[in-house]
DNA sequence: ATACCCCCTAACGCAACTGGAGGTTCAAGA
DNA sequence: TCTTGAACCTCCAGTTGCGTTAGGGGGTAT
């Protein structure tokens, strides 16, 4: 029978010497030893544990997972039952990967627009991702699922995605910017129309109205899910500019509503024409 | 000024308590501390650089790298630099995933089918997507690119991916079965003939005609690569079965030379009445 | 004799936490 | 005022899957 030293081994099969000793030390691969020199001797059979070790390794189990399992000669239900969590495990892990490598692709393109970024705005975009779910898991205690995936699988968003940070990096910048003057100044209430046009104004009528609903009845009810609020994103602004454009926003809204003009479906056609004060 | 208590912290952020202690611990993030009690005191602004922390992180960057950039109020270019690396190595890592993800449904689908399976045929599956990448690679040395896509990237063939998992786990299971039998035993020739015709039957007869090609030149010259065919997938049978495979194999071989036919497109049409001999 | 390989064991280091022991401090109730 | 229990503190250890020295043995080519 043909025998091969650890360092044979370990370019056979690409797996460092270190490892394979430490496989041995933990007791996940025992090759014989030579009793005179100490030395590793291993067999084709061996070989072949060590490729099952890769195997189960590479699904993802850990080597005492994989310890349980090595010396099986064949694998059962108790096997599956392992792979779907691990699975399962995986599938969590992807997920997650792909909300990641959108923020940062997100981050990265702020950065390239703008060239320097405050760090609050990155953060509140990178957090609003990272909490999406948690987002959408609070908002089931407001809004109809229907509402909901309104608002997060909408098509027509997804590729506007990129305008929509945009226009939100530059209405932070703006916000820093014009914080102390009156909330009725014509800049200051241009902004808030261009920002909620570009934002609010992808949405259907009906989206817009359940969430206005909503506002409304959070202010006045139900504050009992306002813990789980402080988990998700803080805004980019301080709370001095928070109250400046919460009043603002409401200056435009009572305006909104004497003039008696709201939000229109955001259909192909004519864009013009309708409450564009200034 | 409102300020918070560690665990107050923790519950609003969702950052566990001995992580908050560890991030001060080193430096991250370091509240005041009560000089008489001791207890840590969280303001505002202590919370705000904790999400900054936490946005960091889902992207990826390490606690060290976060360090560097946490106390700046606004990001750079340099940032962006550390973000396309990162975002590359979140790719990888996704490719990777996926990967392990696809294997995982491999052995779970062959689990359901079979019940029970040969660790030896699980792990062969599970390393040939594994060594995916390295088997390509290989493949250069010999195939032109066009071929290797043909194999890698054929539509059809992912479509019939579990048919082609199934067939193969019932060879194996024939060759275990049937090892010792002659090689022209008509049982076995038939066996050879479903399974060639199951994989490489999918494959078009350029693409067979230039593996052919390399199986031929393989046992003639070249062996400089040897040493890596090793780190590849090892095959789920002895050494013994494998010579009696190949014996068999070749006796078929050399019976389709004779009766002089060979494989056909894979077209859509009949499939009848060539060769077909049992 | 020396350089250079390959092998050995033993121990430390890593990242980003988590856990436990053993000891304060704080707020509220008896 | 005392006691109880929750919440906090520090310090030390352990986790995974190795990589990286450090220190040494033994064989061979120059």
């Amino acid at each position: 029978m043909e025998t091969y030293s650890i360092g044979e081994i370990s370019k056979k099969t690409g797996v460092s010497i270190r490892t394979l000793r430490y496989y041995d030390e933990i007791g996940l691969l025992r090759p014989a030893k030579d009793p005179s020199s100490g030395h590793r001797i291993y067999t084709e059979e061996d070989i072949l544990q060590l490729h099952k070790i890769m195997s189960l390794k590479f699904i993802g189990l850990s080597l005492e997972e994989i310890r349980q399992y090595i010396h099986q000669p064949t694998y059962d239900l108790t096997l599956k039952e392992t792979l779907i969590l691990e699975k399962n495990m995986l599938e969590q892990k992807r997920s997650q990967l792909e909300r990641s490598i959108q923020a940062i692709e997100y981050a990265i393109t702020l950065l390239e627009e703008e060239g320097e970024i405050d760090s609050l705005l990155l953060m509140s975009l990178i957090r609003s991702i990272q909490t999406e779910e948690d987002q959408k898991r609070l908002m089931t205690h407001y809004l109809d699922q229907e509402t909901i995936d309104a608002i997060f699988h909408n098509e027509e968003l997804k590729q506007k995605e990129k305008e929509m940070i945009k226009s939100y990096a530059q209405f932070v910048k703006q916000v820093h910017e014009m914080y102390g003057l009156p909330i009725d100044h014509p800049d200051v209430q241009h902004m808030i129309e261009t920002f909620l046009r570009s934002t609010v104004g992808l949405l259907s009528s009906q989206t817009v109205e359940k969430i206005a609903d909503l506002l409304n009845k959070k202010t006045s009810e139900s504050f009992e899910w306002e813990e789980e609020w402080d988990v998700l994103s803080p805004l980019p602004f301080s709370k001095e500019e928070v109250q400046w454009l919460e009043q603002a926003m409401d200056y435009y809204m009572q305006r909104l509503e004497h003039t008696g003009i709201d939000w229109e479906e955001p259909q192909k056609g004519e864009n013009d024409g309708h409450g564009k004060k200034r």
